[in-house]
DNA sequence: GTAGGGTTAG
């Protein structure tokens, strides 16, 4: 009797509805078989595997003999839950109520929800009485070790525990290769992916996905080419989604875009994870036309797809679009989460709307219980600052519950400069001076601070300041993209072999910018030189670099695209408002803050960033 | 005496 239905619950167990095995429970408890180990083990795994957790709990408790594999069902039941630290919590019971000793399964339940809570103590505890057990030969038990390890970002005692290993298989391997990718020893995952006799999608993966988590886009993309020359099978859309994310942060759109063929070839354009890289990607890559139609091609739209698209088109300065679009989202439904606000929020700062805004922070806690963080405190303090609500801006920044850092002061003082707010701007610039400065472009703002109030003793100070700290500009460089090429530019004459070319037609834009009202602005212009001079470094930046190798090398009419590290200088961005209408061309400028799409003489930031 | 339970990438 018990073997037969032990076969109907294993069944059960690959169902996709619980009902079958909800069926079932009632029968045997009807049989009062409920007592006998095996039957109820298996009901609390089928319930769990549903995601009714509920009733594996309750089943569990009502069980008068437990053994160990039922301390196994629950834990793993808890650990799919997502509720790794009920796990913990109930454990001890399993001495303290039933006199129990864990087996190798248990230690591998708990290391799973030790690792899910980075819970580094406590894994080590685990590990010590693993070692003091009868079972601490288990591989697959070691396998968990190493993987709590690497979760928890120990990676060399994951090393040490992986090496005492004596049957390897694609988990040890594949876990020991994400921890040292995650934690950017690339080559360290390498070399063990190299020593694995049969890799798989899996292992490379994890190292493709976890050295672009760590941030090595380009080696992660040349082994992504490397895996799919050994003849590797993608026959799982993961690595394609991780893949777009490298192209998205490197702006390279060639790239994305073959990805997106691949997508299509493969025929995984209709995986949600897939959808929502291409819609980041190409926003992220300034094509947000592109960025849009993927978003429209997203059949079934979760939180994720619209927060992307949202924040895609408030970055592009698209704020109606970004709003009119979470009116949308709404009415489908969804409900949006912080990053949706922080798209939002963002957006309304670029076109003033203060009171939006302010009512989209107050929905946030109030209608949907989210805890505002830091960014969104910046993007309200952006949102003020940008409309000229100074002494709300002033405010905010006092008493929020957050710690500010040099670039929001600095933010805030350059709101000040450019409403002309001379005594709160002291007030910032002497709370900058407090805090320490490290920005060299802050130092150009507090020392334009003081000027502007002919406070020349703090100006004198801010300059010894900037020589005793020994402020270093990290060198700014710009790339533009033309086709599969990409050519990158560092501020300062250049050595290129277009470079007389280059010279002639910036000047000629110069001459025409001149003509048309455009004054150099030199207080951009951090070292201490002559007018002429400063203008002359102003002339040489990176981005002007970039766009002019773009004119003269792109196809005529094509849309400018460049990616800078740093932000975009001031007297750049007026620049490169004049020459998008001299030349009649689009300039999409990805900063390290923005996107600014240049086009009939203004941008799309709206001077603003 | 047996079943039933464990580990990998967003």
């Amino acid at each position: 009797m018990h073997h037969h239905l032990l076969q109907s619950l294993r069944l059960c167990a690959t169902s996709s509805n619980p009902f079958p095995g909800k069926t079932l429970h009632a029968h045997i408890l009807k049989l009062g078989l409920d007592q006998y180990g095996a039957l109820p083990n298996t009901l609390i795994s089928i319930y769990s595997k549903h995601g009714l957790i509920k009733d594996a709990h309750h089943l569990f408790d009502e069980m008068p003999q437990r053994d160990p594999v039922s301390w196994a069902s629950i834990l793993t039941a808890f650990n799919r839950a997502n509720l790794p630290n009920r796990s913990i919590s109930i454990f001890p019971n399993m001495f303290v109520h039933d006199c129990l000793q864990p087996d190798h399964f248990v230690f591998a339940s708990l290391l799973n929800s030790c690792a899910a809570l980075n819970a580094l103590h406590l894994g080590r505890q685990v590990h010590a009485q693993f070692v003091l057990s009868a079972f601490s030969s288990d591989d697959i038990t070691k396998s968990s070790l190493v993987d709590m390890y690497v979760k928890c970002g120990a990676v060399d005692i994951a090393r040490a525990v992986f090496d005492t290993i004596c049957l390897k298989n694609s988990v040890s391997w594949t876990a020991m290769i994400s921890g040292y990718a995650r934690s950017g020893r690339k080559l360290e995952a390498v070399e063990i992916l190299r020593d694995m006799k049969v890799q798989s999608l899996f292992s490379w993966t994890a190292l493709v996905s976890g050295l672009i988590q760590s941030g090595h886009f380009v080696s992660a993309l040349r082994l992504f080419v490397e895996m799919k020359q050994e003849g590797i099978k993608i026959v799982d859309p993961f690595i394609l989604s991780s893949v777009l994310g490298a192209s998205a942060n490197l702006a390279a759109l060639e790239l994305g875009k073959q990805v997106h063929c691949l997508v299509t070839k493969l025929g995984f354009e209709s995986s949600l994870y897939v959808c929502n890289a291409l819609i980041d990607m190409y926003a992220k890559c300034s094509d947000i036309i592109a960025a849009k139609i993927a978003f429209r091609y997203t059949i079934k739209k979760d939180v994720v797809s619209w927060t992307s698209i949202i924040v895609g088109l408030a970055q592009h300065g698209k704020a109606k679009e970004a709003l009119a679009l979470y009116d949308d989202m709404i009415l489908t439904g969804l409900k949006p989460n912080e990053v949706t606000f922080v798209g939002l929020i963002y957006a309304c700062s670029h076109v003033g709307l203060v009171n939006t805004g302010r009512d989209l922070f107050k929905s946030m806690v109030d209608d949907y219980g989210l805890n505002p963080n830091l960014q969104h405190y910046t993007c309200l303090l952006d949102l003020y600052s940008r409309s000229g609500y100074l002494d709300e801006a002033e405010n905010l920044l006092n008493t929020m519950p957050f710690e500010v850092d040099e670039a929001v002061w600095a933010s805030l003082l350059s709101a000040c400069k450019r409403f002309g707010k001379t005594q709160m701007g002291i007030r910032v610039a002497d709370r900058l001076m407090g805090l320490g400065v490290e920005d060299p472009s802050t130092y150009i703002l507090l020392s334009n601070a003081y000027a502007g109030a002919s406070m020349w003793e703090n100006v004198a100070k801010v300059r010894k300041l900037m020589v005793v700290t020994d402020v270093k500009k990290e060198p700014g460089y710009s790339c533009v993209h033309l086709g599969k090429e990409t050519e990158v530019f560092y501020a300062g004459e250049t050595g290129h072999p277009m470079k007389n070319e280059m010279r002639v037609l910036l000047e000629d834009l110069d001459e025409e910018m001149r003509k048309r009202g455009y004054v150099p602005d030199v207080s951009y212009v951090l070292h201490d030189m002559g007018k002429q001079e400063k203008e002359n470094q102003l002339f040489w930046h990176s981005e002007r670099l970039a766009v002019a190798y773009g004119l003269l090398n792109g196809v005529p009419g094509s849309v400018i695209r460049v990616v800078k590290n740093l932000r975009v200088c001031g007297d750049c961005h007026t620049v490169l408002k004049f020459i998008c209408s001299i030349v009649g061309r689009e300039i999409v400028v990805r900063d390290a803050s923005r996107f600014h799409h240049f086009k009939d003489g203004k941008c799309s930031c709206s001077d603003f960033w």
